[in-house]
RNA sequence: GCCUCCAUGGUCAAGCGGUUAAGACGUUGCCCUCUCAAGGCAAAAUCAUGGGUUCGAUUCCCAUUGGAGGUGCCA
């Protein structure tokens, strides 16, 4: 029989959905619904110290804005919840306790502060610190039972065999063995009754009859114990399938400070490190809000330490990529995340709206320096769109439209056409009168009477046209040419404008 | 230190024993052009190193080097 594919994204609330989260969750989405399965939001709060009010909404609604529907989890409800760890608190210990039962584990009594103290020896020592056991040999679980009963505080410990090798199948990585003697017999149940990650999930899994566990490399090492505890229970493990790291290329910070620490030349030092917010890397959120549409960072992240198999096609939407999604193309090396390449991602998919579509997207940016009952925002849209990469950029790409900023009178000079302050005067004086007949303020007919008057000069279009750019704008590089400025702006503006770069050059 | 994993241009990557080693971003040049974009054309740039295996290694094996992760009553 074929069993239902359901996977699980399992994000712990300390804060907001980072770009790794988003993509651990896509793959995760994308595994399931590949095989028309489902897929699961948990939360896994069990460690309240870390955890940040308000993120637990903050990932319900990146994941809502991703597009990335979950069938169940804990707004949305199924037949497995809760879907909040720390509701469902009274599970673990029931399962701990069994698994004491079965030798798979003990209770201890050492304090943290003694642990913490031979820890601290070992290390001094250059070794590698692991539990001794000492509970496990020294407590008889009926003496532990009264310990307990009496109110001693205590936690849960796996018991993993001293030899033997321990491993589990990955459905990237392969098969991966360690021997037993490297692992540590970890807490499964802390002082405060909650379980360790290291137990939660291994029990959630299970008893949400979770066929694909996706998650970071990080648990790489960690896996062959999950899947003793598995092996303890007599339960049968999931297939496994870690992704690797997302990093970002950077120059080494200073922790505290966060400057750059620079070396004896005085330069700064490259480093690749996890994106991470701290050091002011992005997170989905704060894209949206820089003016990056979802769909192009889901593409652009669904590419990152991804290709599909037999084609170069780079433009996937969200549907697309549950289409030709294969677990097999994943890369297994940290993939370094490249703003410019997303920047790319994004103008193109701005490049492909409707026109529309861009101008509701465009006009709360350009609204912000703009009165749109004075300026022609469809016109200005047309000409923007295909100058858009990121939303963030607009007020800055128009603003001189509002008010018009000053300028220096180099910015005449235009080598390729030999404009010079002098010869951008002449064709200033020379412009202005034609512009003044002119009483059609229309892209079309201004630029078919100057045109028609250019030659007439001895000037080259260009020698005329940049000058009235520069003008009536005040910039070097403006969204479209002197006629559509001169439009955008209207015949009062640009002729008051005219009149002052003339005063300005005498 | 120990354990695990990884290694193709600056970045994302295709490749799965025989290739002129794809493609994309970025970079540079040219064309187009009243600026900037966009578009078109072109260029530079990669198999970390050393050993094997093989008629033949980017591809398989080992070592070295480099990178990532783990080594928590964090996840």
């Amino acid at each position: 029989m074929n069993q239902e594919v359901r996977t699980r994204f399992a994000p712990s609330p300390t804060g907001y959905l980072h770009l790794g989260g988003l993509r651990t969750a896509l793959y995760t989405y994308l595994l399931a619904k590949k095989h028309g399965g489902k897929f699961i939001l948990r939360i896994e709060d069990t460690d309240q110290e870390r955890e940040v009010p308000g993120a637990v909404e903050l990932i319900y609604k990146s994941m809502r804005q991703a597009g990335l529907a979950y069938d169940e989890g804990p707004d949305v409800g199924g037949d497995y919840g809760p879907y909040i760890q720390t509701q469902r608190r009274d599970i673990y210990p029931k399962y701990a306790w069994d698994l004491v039962e079965r030798g798979g584990a003990y209770c201890c009594f050492c304090t943290k502060e003694e642990l913490d103290e031979q820890r601290r020896e070992a290390e001094a020592k250059g070794e590698t610190w692991k539990y001794n056991k000492k509970c496990l040999h020294n407590v008889p679980l009926a003496e532990a039972k009264r310990r307990i009963a009496a109110g001693e505080p205590y936690v849960i410990r796996q018991n993993v065999p001293t030899e033997g090798k321990a491993g589990f199948d990955d459905l990237l990585y392969g098969h991966v063995e360690v021997d037993c003697s490297t692992l540590d017999d970890n807490v499964l149940i802390k002082a405060d009754g909650l379980p360790t990650y290291n137990f939660a999930n291994v029990v959630d899994d299970h008893l949400m009859a979770i066929t694909h566990v996706t998650r970071g490399t990080e648990y790489l090492s960690s896996a062959p114990k999950y899947n003793l505890l598995y092996e303890a229970f007599g339960w049968q493990p999931p297939l496994y399938l870690h992704l690797p790291a997302v990093m970002v290329e950077s120059v080494l910070m200073d922790k505290t400070t966060r400057q750059p620490i620079l070396d004896e030349n005085g330069n700064t030092q490259p480093v690749v490190r996890k994106l991470s917010k701290r050091y002011g890397d992005p997170s989905f959120e704060d894209l949206l809000e820089q003016g990056y549409l979802k769909e192009a960072i889901i593409n652009f992240i669904a590419l990152l330490g991804w290709a599909p198999k037999g084609t170069n096609e780079e433009f996937f939407s969200l549907d697309d990529l549950v289409r030709v999604f294969d677990e097999s193309g994943v890369n297994k090396s940290p993939s370094i995340f490249n703003m410019e390449k997303l920047t790319w991602f994004n103008a193109e998919y701005i490049r492909r709206m409707t026109p529309d579509a861009y101008r509701v997207a465009a006009t709360p940016w350009l609204s912000r320096v703009l009165d749109p009952a004075r300026t022609d925002f469809a016109r200005l849209c047309e000409l923007l769109q295909g100058r858009t990469e990121v939303f963030s950029q607009l007020p800055g790409m128009v603003d001189f439209l509002a008010e018009m900023p000053e300028f220096s009178p180099d910015l005449y000079v235009n080598k390729k056409s030999k404009t010079t302050p002098e010869i951008a005067k002449q064709a200033l004086l020379f412009v202005q009168p034609i512009l003044k007949e002119i009483t059609d303020w229309t892209e079309g007919t201004l630029h078919d009477i100057v045109m028609a008057a250019i030659p007439a000069s001895g000037m080259k279009n260009g020698q005329v046209l940049w000058p009235l750019r520069i003008a009536i704008t005040g910039r070097a590089a403006t969204p479209g040419g002197a006629f559509e400025m001169a439009y955008l702006l209207g015949r009062e503006e640009t002729l008051r404008r005219l009149q002052k770069a003339i005063d300005d050059l005498a």
